[in-house]
DNA sequence: GACTTTTCTATCGTCGTGATATATCTTCGA
DNA sequence: TCGAAGATATATCACGACGATAGAAAAGTC
C-alpha cells in the first residue's frame, strides 16, 4: 500500500537517511536545522514513525540505555526510494505567514509617520533573524555538506534582501511624501 | 473580557473595518488579496465572527438577500480600537513551509546535476508566482491605496529576487564543480 | 423553462502545534 | 556524596488551522 504522505513524511525519511535516529533525535534535528522553513512536532513525529514502520519505509530497533527506553528507526531499500522520488518530484509551494506584511496591508488607514514605523519595524525583525543565522553560520563543527550550507546561506540572503527592501521603500515613501 | 487572537481574529477586523462585510465576502477577499501571505478558510471565519460579536467587537445584522439568509457584520468602537492595538504592535513573525528548500537540505546525496536541476525547478516556481501576482497588478480598477501596493509589490520583489538568487547559486555551483 | 454558475452559511474530518506528563540518566557544585 | 538541575526519551491531549463539501436559493445563459 502507497504510504500516504504528510507534512512530516520527507523530513523524517531524509533524516533517517542520514543516520539511525530516535524521535527524539528527530526533533532535535529538526528544530536546530529546517525549523525555519519546515517544522516538526512530537505529536506529529511519533505517530509517524510507527506509520512508517507498519507501511514498511522504515524498521525500528529496540536500543535502551539502562532502564530508559529508547527505539531507534533507520530506512529500509522502500524507504530510500521513496525519498528519492520525492526528490526528484518538482512541486515547489511556498506557504508563508507574515504578520508585518498583514499589518502593512492594513495600514493605509494609519497617520503616514506611523505606517512608516511599520516597515522600520519589519527591517528590524529582518535583521534579528539575520543574527540567529549568523551565529548558526560562525558555529564551530566544520563545513556543512554544500547543499545543507546553501540553503543556510538562502536565509542569510532572504534577510539581508528584506532588510534593503524596507529601506528602500522607506526612502521612496519619504521622498513621495515631501513631493 | 479581552478576546483570545486567533490567526483570523487580525485580517477580519481589518476588512470589516473597511467596509461590512459576510463571512462569504471576507473569504473572498482574502482569497483575492491576502492569501499570498494571511490564509484563512471558512472553518475559522464563520466561528471568529460568532465570538467577536460576543466579544463586542463586531456586530452582525441580518440582511437576507429575498429568501436566502445573510448576516453582515460591522466594527464596533471596541473593534476599531483593537485593531489599532494590533496595528501598532511590534511582532513580526514570519512562518515558513517551503518544500523546494527542503528538497535542496537533502540534495547532497543525489547526483550532482539531479541536485543543480532543483535549483532549476525552485527558479521556475519563482517564475510562475512572479506570473500570477503581474495579472493581479495589471489588473484594471484604479490603483490600490499605497500600503497595498506596497504588500503586492513585496511578492513581485522577492520573486524576483528569488529567482535571481537560484540562477546565481547555478553558476557559483557550476563553476565550483568545474575548477 | 431547463441548466449551470454564483452566492451564502455552515460543518466535519484531519492535520499541525505547543504544552505537558512521566521517567531515567548525567553532571557537577555544595 | 548527596541532591538539584538539566538532558534524554517517549508519549499524549487540547486546541487551532485547513480543505473539502453539503445544502439551498438566486442569478445568469442558451
Amino acid at each position: 500500500m502507497a504510504t500516504k504522505w504528510t507534512a512530516v513524511t520527507p523530513v523524517v525519511l531524509g533524516l533517517l537517511a542520514e543516520a539511525p535516529r530516535s524521535g527524539y533525535d528527530i526533533k532535535t534535528v529538526v528544530d536546530r536545522s529546517t525549523r525555519f522553513f519546515w517544522a516538526a512536532s512530537y505529536g506529529q513525529i511519533y505517530p509517524e514513525l510507527r506509520r512508517l514502520e507498519s507501511d514498511g519505509l522504515v524498521v525500528g530497533e529496540d536500543a535502551p540505555n539502562g532502564a530508559r527506553d529508547r527505539r531507534v528507526y533507520k530506512l529500509t531499500p522502500a524507504g530510500h526510494q521513496a525519498l528519492v522520488d520525492w526528490l526528484l518530484g518538482s512541486t515547489t509551494t511556498i506557504e508563508l505567514r507574515d504578520e508585518s506584511l498583514l499589518r502593512l496591508f492594513f495600514a493605509d488607514t494609519l497617520p503616514h509617520e506611523q505606517a512608516l514605523q511599520l516597515l522600520e519595524g519589519r527591517k528590524r525583525g529582518h535583521e534579528q533573524y539575520l543574527e540567529i543565522l549568523r551565529e548558526i553560520e560562525a558555529l564551530p563543527g566544520g563545513k556543512d555538506p554544500t547543499f545543507v550550507d546553501l540553503v543556510l546561506h538562502w536565509g542569510i540572503d532572504f534577510n539581508e534582501w528584506g532588510a534593503r527592501w524596507c529601506e528602500q521603500q522607506l526612502r521612496r515613501l519619504r521622498k513621495q511624501k515631501a513631493a
